[in-house]
DNA sequence: AATCTTCATAAAGATAATCTATGCATTCGG
DNA sequence: CCGAATGCATAGATTATCTTTATGAAGATT
């Protein structure tokens, strides 16, 4: 049996969406697109777990999305941050950092 | 509904576990007892996660477990690293932390 | 014409976590 | 001495999130 694949640090998904979409509205695909690049090619979005995602971010109201044509001449849904995301993404960065230093404090070896 | 709590970043359970374990064996309480100290409070293992991810390194071989009789005279399953486990702690930290870059580049507003 | 890339949705399966419950033994406060 | 809190362990139901797989369709490339 084929170990699977891990393509993301599960919980940090939508933080880097919302995160994506602080610099300007996009849609789905360029969103996964994005991320994969500024990650160099470390962090992959599979479009299993990222529609997913935005459709929970629409709900809680973090984004709003709204059909468009793109340069290509295609039907896209394009997401844009809200104010309310705003603050959320906010919240998550805060969240993620505290979760992070006490990981930090857990698998650093002893500093005096 | 009241949100759900968050008591630890997905995904990094394991790793923890594993890395406590370095500095020797101990009973599953004392591994949350110890995590919880360590993250001095930011982090808190939930018996029903910790318990269950116990048996996974047990199974995966990671981890050996005896039944001991503790100080306060109590019947406690201890569990200790394996040099398998030690290999697996450091593939899991090199991924951890392979991670965490890339999630660095997409958080991180452009540094030149 | 075939295939690749772009873009989107959905459903099934896996994994890992939380929540809740149970149980028992010891220790501690009153 | 009795009840409560703590120490220690296990198990089941539920939820969240991610992967995998499938499907589809429009446009671009060959």
């Amino acid at each position: 049996m084929p170990k699977r694949k891990k393509d993301l640090l599960p919980g940090t998904l939508e933080m880097m969406i919302l995160q994506t979409l602080r610099r300007g509205a996009l849609h789905g695909y360029a969103i996964a697109q994005d991320i994969q690049q500024t990650s160099q090619d470390v962090l992959q979005v599979e479009e299993g777990s990222l529609y997913p995602a935005l459709q929970r971010l629409l709900r809680e109201g973090w984004v709003v999305a709204n059909w468009e044509v793109s340069a290509r001449n295609r039907q896209v849904r394009t997401y844009k941050l809200t104010a309310a995301g705003r603050k959320q993404l906010e919240r998550e960065i805060a969240g993620f950092e505290r979760l992070l230093e006490g990981i930090g404090r857990v698998m650093r070896p002893v500093e005096s």
